[in-house]
Parts: C-alpha cells; sequence; structure tokens
DNA sequence: GGTATATTCTGAAACGTTTCAGATATCTTA
DNA sequence: TAAGATATCTGAAACGTTTCAGAATATACC
C-alpha cells in the first residue's frame, strides 16, 4: 500500500462506500439528505469518511451533476486591481454582494485582460455582470457566448440580457443648467478616455455628442447629451468650449488635465467633470495654482463618490446611488436565475447634489 | 421536434459530434488542440457549432475532468459587504487579484454567514485565502476540511496551510516608544472587537495581552504585546491605563470610543489605536470637542490606510504594506497549487510613521 | 514497392458526484 | 395474518467534458 506519496490521492466517496460495503447513493445521502439512512449508519458513515480523510462530496462534480456553480462572475473592462481604487466600483460591488450573500452565491471577479479570455471562457458561474463595458468590447462578445443570464450594467442589453440604467441625461443636464443659471458660458470639460489613445485637449467638434463614436461608454455618451441639451437651450456653442480627454478615471488624470487646461490660455469659469474622481484631482491642481473655488472656478462631477463631501471645498456633484445599482442587478441576475418573468427594471434616478465647489462667476 | 420550448436544453459537445458524424474527441480538440486535426474540418466543426448554437465546453465538466477550478477563494469573518469599506482589506484584495490575474486565476467572495457554511463547502475553488478570521472561527476549520492549497493572513497556520505574518509586535512598540519618548505616560487603547459582547471601557487587567484571550486576532494580541513590553520598559504600569474595546473596525466606532473616553473623566494625553480608521474616527471627535491634537492629545494609529495621509492634522501610525501582503499571499498559494517546494515566508516588515497626530504632552 | 514517419481521426475510460425508480425489510392496521 | 404503508438502502443512469493509446490514411524516402 504505497500511498504517502508526495501527491495524495483524493479520497473519492466510492472509497468510502466500499470501505463500509454500502452503496455510493447511501454515502452521498448521509451527507444531503439524512432523513434517507438511519441515523446509526449515518454516523458510521461520516466518521469513516473522517478516518479515511474524506473531505466530503467534490464541489466540482457535485456543480456537474446539478449543473449550478453557485456563483456570479463580474467582468470589468480594467484590469482587475483598478477595480479596489475605483470608489464608485467598490459601492457597486458592495450592493451587488449584499444581494447575492442573502442567496448564498459567492462573487467570481474574473481577471479580463485583452486578447487572453481563457479565464472568461472557463469561469465557474450560474450568470454574468457586466461593468463599465462597451458595447463592442471584445469581452462582452465572449460573455454572451457562454449564453447564461446577464445584466449589463450602463449597457444597452443586447439579447436576453438585462440592463441597469441610470438617468445620466437628466443628470448631467442638471449639472450643466446648474452652472448656466449661476452666470457661467465659458466650460471645460474633462472626461475619461473614448479613444484608444487619449488625446489630451480636444475641440468640441471633434466629441460633439451626436457624432457617433465608434466605442463609447453608454453613461458617458448620455452625459454629453445632457450637457449639450442644456447648453443649446442657454445658446451657448457646444464647439467653443474646452474638452480634454483623460487616459484613465483617477485623481491623477483630472490633475493632469487641469494643467492643460492651465497651460491653453483658455481659461473656463467652470468645469464640468465626467467623474468625481477626474473632478477632485482637477480641484486639487487648480487650488495649488492659486484659483479660488469657485470665485475663480467653478467645478461639478459626476458620482458623487464618498471623497466628494469631504473635499475642501465639498464638491458639487450629480449623485447616483452606486450601492442600490448593485443591489438592483444582483436581484435581475438572480431573477434570471430562477427563471422568472422577464422584465427590465426602469432606470435609477439621478440628481444634482450642492455643495461648495460651484458659484456665480466672478 | 419540440424544440423551443422555454427551458432550452443546452447543446452538447455530443451534439455538435453528432450532427457532423465525427468523434466528440475531434470537436474537444478543435476547441483545445488546434493542431491535431486538420484545418478544414475544424473550421466545419466551429461553424457547425455556431450554427447549434453551442456555447462552448462547458466549464463545469472541463474543470471537473482537468481537476482544477481556476479561481481560489477569499474567506473573511465579516459579512461580506463590510470588505469593500476596509480600506486595508481593499488593498491587500489588490494585491492578492495583482497576482492572480498574472497567472489567469480568478477570485472567489465567499459569502461567510456564520452558521450557514454551504458556501464554503461548494465553492469551487483551487486554495483558499483565509483572512481576518481567529484560529478558532469556525469557518477555519470548515475551510480546512476542504484540504485544498491555503494560506492565512495573519494567522498561525495550522496543518500544511501557510502563514503570512506581519511584525505586529515591532510595530506595536515603536508607536508605544515613540509617544513615551514624546512624555506621555497617561494612555488610552482603543481597539476593534476581541469579545462576543463588545464591552466598551475595559481595565487594563482585562485584557493584559499575556491573558489568554479564547478567541483574539493574533495581530491584535501581538500588537498589545508590542505596546506592553514598551510601557514595561518605561515602568508605566499597564493597568493603570484606560481601554476601549470596540464593537467593530469603524470610523463609527472610533468616535464612539473617544466620547466614551472624554466622558469618564480621566483624561490620557495620547491614544494608541489598534487601527486607522478607529483613530481617524476618535480624532474627528476629539476635535469637536475642542481638543487640539497634538498639543492636548496626541494619536497613533495603524495600518496606515490612504486615508491617514490625508487627515487633519495627518495620522502619526505603523505602517504595514497590505498590497505586499496580498501580493505574497498569493503567490504562496500559486507555488503550493503548483507543488513547489513548501516553505514559510518572513513575516513583513511595519514601521512607524512620523506625521502631525502626535507631539509632546503640554 | 515496401517500410518508416507524419497526419488526422476515433473509442472508451475516466473525472466524482446526484438522482430516482425500485428492492428489501420493518412497522401498522384491521 | 394479510395487506398496505413506511423506513431504509441499492443500482444504474446521467452530468459534459478531456485524455490517451491506437487505428486509418496519407506522405516521404531509399
Amino acid at each position: 500500500m504505497a500511498s504517502d506519496s508526495k501527491k495524495q490521492q483524493r479520497v473519492t466517496i466510492t472509497q468510502v462506500a466500499a470501505a463500509l460495503g454500502v452503496a455510493v447513493s447511501t454515502v452521498s445521502n448521509a451527507y444531503n439528505r439524512p432523513d434517507q439512512l438511519s441515523e446509526a449508519l449515518r454516523k458510521r458513515i461520516l466518521e469513516t469518511a473522517a478516518e479515511l480523510g474524506y473531505a466530503g462530496p467534490q464541489p466540482l462534480a457535485r456543480s456537474l451533476r446539478q449543473q449550478r456553480a453557485g456563483a456570479i462572475g463580474l467582468l470589468f473592462a480594467e484590469r482587475l486591481p483598478y477595480v479596489f481604487s475605483d470608489p464608485a466600483a467598490l459601492l457597486l460591488m458592495e450592493g451587488l454582494v449584499q444581494t447575492l450573500e442573502a442567496s448564498n452565491m459567492g462573487l467570481l471577479l474574473i481577471p479580463g485582460r485583452i486578447g487572453h479570455s481563457v479565464a472568461l471562457k472557463n469561469a465557474l458561474v450560474d450568470g454574468f455582470v457586466l461593468y463599465a463595458l462597451t458595447n463592442t468590447h471584445p469581452l462582452v462578445e465572449l460573455a454572451l457566448k457562454r449564453r447564461l443570464p446577464t445584466v449589463m450594467i450602463d449597457q444597452i442589453a443586447t439579447g436576453d440580457a438585462v440592463s441597469i440604467l441610470v438617468h445620466d441625461f437628466d443628470g448631467a443636464r442638471q449639472a450643466a443648467q446648474h452652472l448656466i443659471d449661476l452666470g457661467h458660458r465659458r466650460f471645460g470639460v474633462i472626461f475619461d478616455r473614448i479613444t484608444d489613445q487619449a488625446q489630451g485637449l480636444r475641440s468640441g467638434a471633434s466629441i460633439s455628442p451626436l457624432a457617433d463614436l465608434p466605442d463609447t461608454f453608454l453613461a458617458l455618451k448620455r452625459r454629453f447629451e445632457g450637457y449639450a441639451a442644456a447648453f443649446e437651450q442657454a445658446g451657448i456653442d457646444w464647439n467653443q468650449q474646452l474638452f480634454y480627454e483623460c487616459s484613465d478615471n483617477s485623481e491623477a488624470a483630472g490633475a493632469e488635465a487641469m494643467q492643460a487646461i492651465l497651460r491653453s490660455g483658455q481659461r473656463p469659469t467652470a468645469l464640468l467633470c465626467l467623474t468625481d474622481r477626474l473632478a477632485l484631482g482637477a480641484m486639487e491642481v487648480a487650488q495649488r495654482a492659486g484659483l479660488r473655488i469657485p470665485q475663480d472656478l467653478s467645478i461639478v462631477g459626476y458620482d458623487d463618490i464618498p471623497a466628494a463631501a469631504q473635499s475642501r471645498p465639498a464638491l458639487t456633484t450629480v449623485q447616483q446611488d452606486h450601492r442600490a445599482k448593485g443591489r438592483l442587478a444582483g436581484e435581475c441576475l438572480l431573477a434570471l436565475l430562477q427563471g422568472d418573468a422577464f422584465e427590465q427594471p426602469d432606470p435609477l434616478e439621478s440628481r444634482l447634489i450642492l455643495r461648495e465647489s460651484s458659484g456665480p462667476p466672478l
């Protein structure tokens, strides 16, 4: 009996059954249906299992048989570590996990490096949540190929998927309208990357919200449209405003944008930032350059991440309930898994939160 | 052919093979070993698969056959959503995910509600990372029962598991020594829950670091011992100090602790907090009560979370590299999975970061 | 033309469970 | 005591792949 080899053989249910001379199904029942066998035999089985070092029914085999993985997969455009530094994403995940936990489901974070999709193809999940992806992203297609229940956040669902949307148009329009009402006429707009190579300062024409950008985040597009609607109503020429495309969504990127805007010579009196992280980075640089906020420059963000309320001055921003978004995504996916009647949920509200970073221009 | 029923039958590799009159193994090879069949046939197979709506080899079956899940599981004492609000845990996860991503491994967040361990028993993973658990926590035992490669963070490993440890004793001693050197003699110590019911203000004797608390976090114990060592060397009586046991690790809990300390009448000149979150909560309350920091009260934290550098005044604290800790955990686990030679890694460094929240007593 | 070598494809045995219809044995009930 | 109900256990068929030794066919070489 050469058993103590380095690569120890895993003990299986069959061996436990053989050791006791009972049927495999009886051992299975000992674990899963205690009412199906006598208490005495069950106890003997569990004891023998412990002696032999049986680790209990192997989840992979059980899952194959039952055709369920007990987890849902979260797919994300950025490299995985990034998600842990993004406050909005974290709140969303918190909400998602809250719902899943109640159903005893796990959350699998799937590494999504472009071009290397093996992890996605092999992910042991019962469904997907797609987040921060554009409709044309290669991972989306691959995920849909899996033909699992799917919910897409901030994206128009394709196929049988469910969409979780927010009223981004309204939120953005409120933000722009607020600044217009305060008397602003010259704007800077700072936004996350929409092209492969972030282009920095851009002309308004090149990113007209109506131009069909090849591969754009829906939320970003909707927000542009909201800004544009407010501009148009006030007779403000979109093409005359200053735009800056960042390389990513981070405070550092926002800071870089602000520096470029300062260098540009054109001096907007108000900044519309497509995320709070960009806004906070820009604010810091503006202050360091001696600008008073909001007297010399008004700044309005988007998302209302926790840091927005704590900055000095506190950031005026558009609030959306990221946690609720995550919870809703989880609920929709669980409903889908149960085969419940299919129904697209209503878009979530977003509303302007007035704080200290916006005021009338001097 | 009643095929379009509600619960659509999943297409399998067998059906694809049958449709083309080729062997199942050939279809499998078309997906996994393109060099094993002619390009022409492979193309036909893939086309037929697409027509039939075959989603590709089902991961569960493949995983069972290959005996690998392609993910590792993270186990956590707190309810799952909590982890997303804990800066130290997030940094750790970021590091962990960074390592895993490089090996195309996913990270499964396992819901760990006590008493309901079904998710843990069924988790489809190749190994575990245990974090923020005490050695006697029921989940630990259950995880070890799975007999998978395991790394335990901030915990002495049992069985074949690997331990990731930090020099907490040194870090804590440095923190206490720093305050002693500044001239402090009366201390308050604020710490996270160590008993089922958090007890608030406690006597020093009841939590003597040498008393064997039944179910304590190792890191917390080591930090106590570090404080105690510094106290003893300076002739400061541990039992005369003021202790407060919080109900959880949060800013709110730290705030509550500070209020209790203020009400107690005893007024320490310095506060040793076992985490930065507790320290920041306490600092806020102290300031609101009119205390100047550090003149009226010095505060030293532990962890060096990002918020520590940004508080006013910036928090003096003990730094540990949470990201590196997560990375190391990932590397150890991957090595274990590969069957590499087993070796306990050295504990990580921790060192005092001097900032503005500590100074000589008035 | 015959042997050796590639190339392409196949069959059957795993992987380790759960499930469910049925086989025994035991208990009620009239 | 016969018949029905109940409790306990069994056997075999899935679940959907991958793997690997070998069969069949084509290609190369002397």
